[in-house]
RNA sequence: GGGCGCGUAGCUCAGUUGGCGAGAGCGCUGCCCUUACAAGGCAGAGGCCCCUGGUUCGAGUCCAGGCGCGCCCACCA
């Protein structure tokens, strides 16, 4: 990149946002602005990128996430803060595994064909190949992450740490080890947290299946279930204490028919006598509830399943090896042959999937590793409490609190191959169990040689819940860890709330002492026209990079963020991708026609600073002033992760007060050569707004806004990204000027909407007459008459002069009349319908306000000041609905 | 069974402590290819702010209930 372009007079005419977006990137990259100090001694500001799964490829949810995480990441840059913004990628354990499988598959292999060495180099290859691909997709649209720093979560940095926590909580009790009911993926074959099951509503059926009681084969009792196929590891037949109608049962036993195994009838406080028959199957080995019925009468466990779903060799012959929704078709027949299903009714319930591959989870008890949660809770419940963590929107605070309170074991061994490996070994000789920071070559209890290590690896979130500090070098000291930790804001998706945001708030307290980061901004999803969840499967995804290609990716930045509710959905349209996006991309397009025109203007002259009021005309202190209020407002909007407003703010001060008023009004100045000292103060306001307008815009289109910006003459460094955030200056804010302004305004609007209604032709000019109480109009017309004139087509205009002839009039809010006389274009019924229609307009506020008015109540207990402003706009409306209606008497008369 | 969010112009949405003559973009209508920009300019049309009550001088904004959508949590077979 040059440093010095020659200003302007080289802008391509068309915006091509192609030819310049990925030279920029390179440019930054190649000059570090991306990399934070850990030694400059400057105040922070830290992001940690949430790390997409290594295998991923970039989609509009990435976009939007990482789109907001560079906006707030710039933005603080320019601030002065040491900014720093990690990225990083996720082994996603399950995910990966499991593509990998699918490849292996369609080879017609099975993991266990490889054997686990050879898998987990497959899986390695596969991230070779493939790793890297969604952090470069992510330069693409400008993110400003801290490449050096990048991270992957099985290096060896945090691939150490996880052991280390591993080791310290397992030492400090909170880590154990034992056989209960998990939730478990059959396709997976893996057991799975409760947060990675994904609750369903499902029509299902409950089957009321009969148990013959023994010694009593005539008769029998009646359970109702939604799984029977489950009823072969069933090991009692429960009632409640309480109920009477089944007293006689306790004691005796009923013969489990299909597995024929005699099983007691036990008395428990959980069953609700009022569902069903008041009667319930006992499966400890298949359900939550069973399992808890089991430990406290002290029955058997029957693992009726395979780690597939298949039917394991507990069941009897004929059934064994079924898969389990065959063997749920294959019991329920066998009962109704033999006359023991009573009835099935249709029953809606919900059930559990895998949120990896989506299949039905079954509740299967199985040794598993867990993390003991509520001594982690605490502290991260107190935490929020105090308001050291806090959330945007504010309501998830609420949700984040109510999962704390209720949190359960974590269950974090995992089946799998691909992942950290647990850090346990067995001893074969002494049976002792080692838990340690260093593999091990003997039995640290007995010297034996004969050790095995768990064959399991840990859940993918065991390694991301310490991201926020195992990124900066923890457990060692590291420059990074003091200068950076703790962070301080995150943005992700409401939906990985418990997994990750959560659980990283407990380890940072646990480990650190301190919260990880102080903001979280949780933001919408991203969603098609139909409202529905971008995904593969539905193929109405879009890919950011192909926007990126079409439009440019400021365009796509800007829409997203525009767009972007504070925490609402963001909907666009896979089918129509200019639809979607032409808000960023005519934006874009605008501003750089805008500096077409304006940049050859600056150059080759020298261009000072602003010169004091006194030198400036209207349209110059108006456009400071409101630049101004745009200054405040985008920082303000910033700071409170108001993202949407910040960009819609700019967006029209650029658009609608810069363009299309400050560029008409000053053409004039700067094109006149007569008048160097006027084109000078000129050149210089205009240079200084879209210096400011650029800078402000930085965070949200990085490219367009460093392309031109390096064309400006006395700009402040090599690149805006170095420049200073933008500061407002008081002496800026003129409120006489935005008044005087917003008069001319709608003076202009006026006229132009005369000439329109009597189809003025284009070209003819028309002379106007303003009859005025009010000096404001007469001042703003004297400082910027010519321009203002040029914009209405004026040819001239006078104050105070006779109205007559044919004309069309309308009556300002100020109360100044607007007169145009129209000879042979005039048509007198349209005037009359055209003041009527003010008139009524009018009348039917000063109605409103007179009703406002006359309340006693209104008048005595409302703030003065409320009520003075009422009393004003009366008389002001009042004087309107006079002038008007004067006007239209006068149009009778002629 | 709990909890949360949403319902404002044909469409997508703004509207932060209650004080609006309710906004934007797209779409629509009319005029304009006025040399920065037709990916544009100017002018316009278009709203029981979901419903019903309540609080208040005043409600799109606060409260209660209802209707309709969406999401999260939950071991009732």
């Amino acid at each position: 990149m040059e440093t010095d372009k020659a200003k302007g007079m080289d802008l391509p005419p068309r915006y091509a946002p192609q030819s310049f977006e990925a030279k920029t990137y390179a440019a930054w990259m190649e000059r570090g602005y991306f990399s934070a100090d850990e030694h400059s001694g400057r105040e922070s500001y830290v992001i940690i990128m949430p790390p997409p799964n290594v295998t991923a490829e970039l989609h509009m949810g990435h976009g939007l996430n990482d789109t907001i995480q560079d906006v707030l990441i710039r933005w603080r840059r320019m601030q002065g803060r040491e900014a720093m913004w990690v990225p990083g990628t996720d082994h996603a354990g399950i995910a990966t595994q499991n593509v990998v499988e699918r490849q292996l598959a369609a080879e017609g292999k099975t993991r266990w064909d490889l054997g686990r060495e050879a898998f987990v180099e497959r899986v390695w290859a596969w991230v070779h190949e493939t790793g890297g691909t969604i952090l470069e997709q992510l330069k693409a649209i400008g993110s400003s992450a801290d490449w050096a720093r990048t991270c992957f979560t099985l290096d060896p940095g945090p691939s150490k740490a996880v052991r280390e926590v591993f080791v310290r909580l397992y030492d400090k009790g909170l880590i154990y080890r034992g056989n209960y009911i998990v939730n478990w993926c059959p396709r997976c074959a893996t057991a799975l947290a409760n947060e990675e099951v994904e609750h369903e509503e499902v029509e299902g059926a409950l089957y009321y299946q009969r148990y013959p009681i023994v010694a009593d084969e005539s008769n029998y009792v009646v359970v109702a279930t939604t799984r029977p196929e489950t009823m072969l590891g069933d090991t009692a037949v429960a009632i409640h204490p309480q109920d009477h109608r089944h007293r006689g049962l306790l004691g005796k036993k009923v013969l489990l028919p299909l597995a024929e195994r005699e099983i007691p009838v036990i008395a428990d406080e959980f069953v609700d006598p009022e569902f069903g028959t008041g009667l319930v199957k006992v499966t400890p080995a298949h359900d939550p509830n069973d399992f808890e019925i089991g430990l406290r009468h002290d029955l058997p466990q029957v693992d009726i399943f395979n780690p597939d779903g298949t039917l394991s060799d507990s069941v009897p012959e004929r059934f064994r090896g079924m898969d389990r929704f065959a063997a749920r078709k294959a019991v329920v027949k066998e009962l109704k042959e033999r006359g023991l299903l009573e009835k099935t009714e249709t029953h809606r319930h919900s059930v559990g999937h895998c949120y990896r591959c989506h299949t039905m989870v079954e509740p299967r008890v199985s040794e598993q590793w867990f993390v003991r949660m509520k001594p982690l809770a605490e502290p991260a419940l107190e935490a929020y409490r105090k308001g050291d963590v806090r959330f945007t929107p504010e309501h998830w605070g609420g949700v984040y609190v109510n999962w704390l309170e209720n949190v359960r074991d974590w269950c974090i061994s995992r089946q799998l191959w691909w992942g950290h490996r647990i850090p346990v070994w067995y001893c074969k000789s002494c049976g002792a169990t080692l838990v340690l920071r260093e593999d091990p070559d003997k039995c640290r209890e007995c010297g034996g040689l004969e050790i095995e290590q768990d064959p399991d690896v840990l859940d993918t979130w065991f390694s991301s819940w310490l991201w926020p500090f195992t990124t900066l070098g923890w457990p060692d000291q590291t420059d990074d860890l003091k200068s950076f930790y703790p962070g301080h804001t995150l943005v992700t998706a409401p939906e990985i709330l418990f997994f990750w945001v959560a659980r990283m708030i407990m380890s940072g307290l646990e480990f650190m002492g301190e919260v990880p980061f102080r903001d979280v901004y949780l933001h919408g999803t991203v969603r098609d026209h139909k409202g529905r969840r971008m995904s593969k499967s539905l193929g109405n995804g879009i890919d950011p990079i192909e926007v990126v290609r079409l439009f440019g990716a400021d365009a796509l930045r800007f829409t997203l963020m525009n767009g972007l509710g504070i925490g609402a959905d963001l909907q666009l349209n896979y089918e129509d991708l200019e639809g979607s996006f032409h808000v960023g991309r005519n934006y874009a397009n605008k501003i750089w026609n805008s500096a077409r025109f304006a940049l050859p203007h600056l150059d080759g002259h020298p261009v000072g600073g602003v010169p004091e009021a006194e030198r400036l005309e209207l349209s110059d202190r108006w456009i400071l002033s409101r630049l101004n209020r745009v200054t405040r407002e985008v920082t303000d909007s910033l700071e409170r992760y108001r993202l949407h407003e910040a960009a819609t703010g700019i967006y029209r001060f650029f658009w609608s007060e810069f363009c299309d008023w400050y560029l008409e009004l000053v053409k004039p100045r700067l094109y006149d050569e007569s008048n160097p000292e006027a084109r000078e103060v000129a050149r210089s306001v205009l240079r200084e707004v879209l210096d400011r307008s650029f800078r402000l815009l930085h965070p949200f289109m990085p490219f367009i806004t460093e392309e031109l910006w390096l064309r400006l003459p006395n700009r402040e460094a090599e690149s805006i990204m170095l420049a200073a955030w933008v500061e407002p200056r008081a002496e800026w804010d003129d409120a006489d000027a935005e008044s005087e302004m917003s008069i001319l305004q709608e003076l202009l609007s006026a006229v132009r909407n005369i000439r329109s209604e009597y189809n003025v032709e284009h070209g003819r000019t028309i002379t106007v007459q303003v009859r005025s109480a009010d000096d404001a109009l007469r001042r703003a017309l004297g400082a910027e008459g010519e321009p203002a004139r040029k914009l209405a087509g004026i040819e001239s205009l006078s104050f105070d002069g006779e109205a007559h002839g044919a004309g069309a009039t309308t009556v300002l809010t100020s109360g100044a009349e607007v007169y145009v006389p129209l000879e042979g274009l005039i048509d007198l019924a349209r005037e009359r319908e055209r003041l009527e229609k003010q008139a009524m307009e009018l009348q039917r506020l000063v109605e409103r306000s007179e009703r406002r008015l006359a309340s006693v109540d209104f008048v005595q207990k409302a703030p003065a000041h409320v009520v003075q402003q009422a009393r004003e706009k009366l008389e002001s409306l009042r004087e309107q609905l006079e002038k008007v209606t004067d006007k239209r008497r006068t149009l009778d008369v002629e």
